[in-house]
DNA sequence: TGTACATCAGTGAACGCGCGTTCACTGATGTAC
DNA sequence: TGTACATCAGTGAACGCGCGTTCACTGATGTAC
């Protein structure tokens, strides 16, 4: 239920006839709107609205609201990659760098880790990052990436040839072991978010991550 | 988006000036709507219309929208429950029953793989049956349960308890169990359905389900 | 068995809602001379 | 530097859509006498 109160959208003043750049404006206001509201908050007439503009001037930018959408899905997928590569960030400068297993283990660990967290502190922007069929394999989209380029599904097929590198994991477990390994994950991410686990307390949720990421690395 | 088709709408004729079982006709047409086109398609007008009735009688029935829809919600649980114990009967008559660890290991198996088949072949129920945060661990509402009197979580429980009973699975691990078991399947279900893997073929589903199932029961 | 009456399931008409989208427009901006 | 003009970003008004829900009603049914 999306109920925008409206004396909260009083027409931001706006000094130039023109916007100056209403698509990103529209993006961001799409990506505020998906953050708290998931994807069906992701509404062409809010964007508008909170881009002080008349609704049918975002058909100068988007074709339609679809096409918005996507632009805001990519970037929910963007975030999600940072999250993920911050994880990777965090979780290197912890483990001693002349032991590559350790290394290529907390490096898979990171990225569920990432993933996990981003699922639960940006709700409405993971929920949106998968409202659609995502094919994220091949794609090489720079708006769907992080910092390293590469998007989320990439980022997780990365850790899994390290552990294969380091010979962790056995060469010939590793095709489509990104969909076991996410699997797992992702599930875990919904039981949360929506199923019988979003009462949980932090304390339990950490612990369930921590044995799926071990269920997964010791399942493989 | 749901385009009912006008001339598929018409009044089916009633002889009756009441209807019967509205309350039945109704949660039927939903379960129908849900079948095809999961949750979002579960429209109170087009349950009515289905039922060869005006919009408003609904309300004689249910005390609005909400209320029909956890209805249909109930029965698609119930149906997974069914799906589940199915795939259980199925097993139970492969193995030995001499062998109770094979035979507790193949209820697990069955589970999963009863989950699994059912996301694929009946989707729309299943998004339904999910649609809504579901708190089905101590839910006692028979609607939900198939003829065994258990829900879905609950068969997935005993499963569980039967690998402990046999020693496969050592006690202290048995707690929260089920979220790491639910989580692999659920995940893969949904890779599946609306995800990455909505394009595999049925040999590359069935594959991965058993590597998930094999994933999980290895590293829980 | 026959009549009077209360019940209440289903009717008919109407709301307001917010949405996405189309149309013909206007007027600020930047470019060409 | 100054003027004429084309561009095209944003405007204003309007659609149709199907939805959930409310209201006062009607008339078939079953019960009490």
């Amino acid at each position: 239920m999306v109920t925008a109160l409206k004396f909260a959208v009083e027409p931001p003043p706006r000094s130039t006839y023109r916007h100056g750049d209403l698509r990103r404006a529209l993006i961001d206001a799409g990506i505020a709107l998906a953050s708290d509201g998931g994807p069906d908050a992701v509404v062409l007439r809010e964007a508008t609205r909170r881009a002080g503009v008349v609704p049918n001037a975002a058909y100068r930018h988007f074709a339609n609201r679809q096409a918005l959408f996507e632009a805001v899905r990519a970037a929910a997928l963007a975030a999600l990659a940072v999250a993920m590569e911050a994880e990777l960030a965090a979780a290197a400068a912890q483990v001693d760098g002349n032991d590559p297993v350790a290394k290529a283990r907390a490096n898979l660990r990171a990225i569920g880790a990432g993933y996990l967290k981003f699922a639960q502190t940006q709700t409405g922007l993971f929920r949106t990052a998968f409202a659609t069929p995502t094919m994220v394999e091949d794609d090489r989209d720079p708006a769907k990436a992080g910092p390293s380029g590469l998007n989320p599904f990439q980022l997780l097929g990365a850790a899994l040839d390290g552990l294969v590198a380091t010979g962790v994991l056995p060469a010939e477990r590793r095709p489509g072991a990104e969909y076991l390994a996410w699997s797992a994950v992702h599930g875990l991410a919904l039981l949360i978010i929506d199923g019988p686990l979003r009462h949980a307390d932090e304390a339990q949720r950490i612990a369930l991550g921590e044995r799926v990421l071990a269920m997964v690395e010791k399942g493989l």
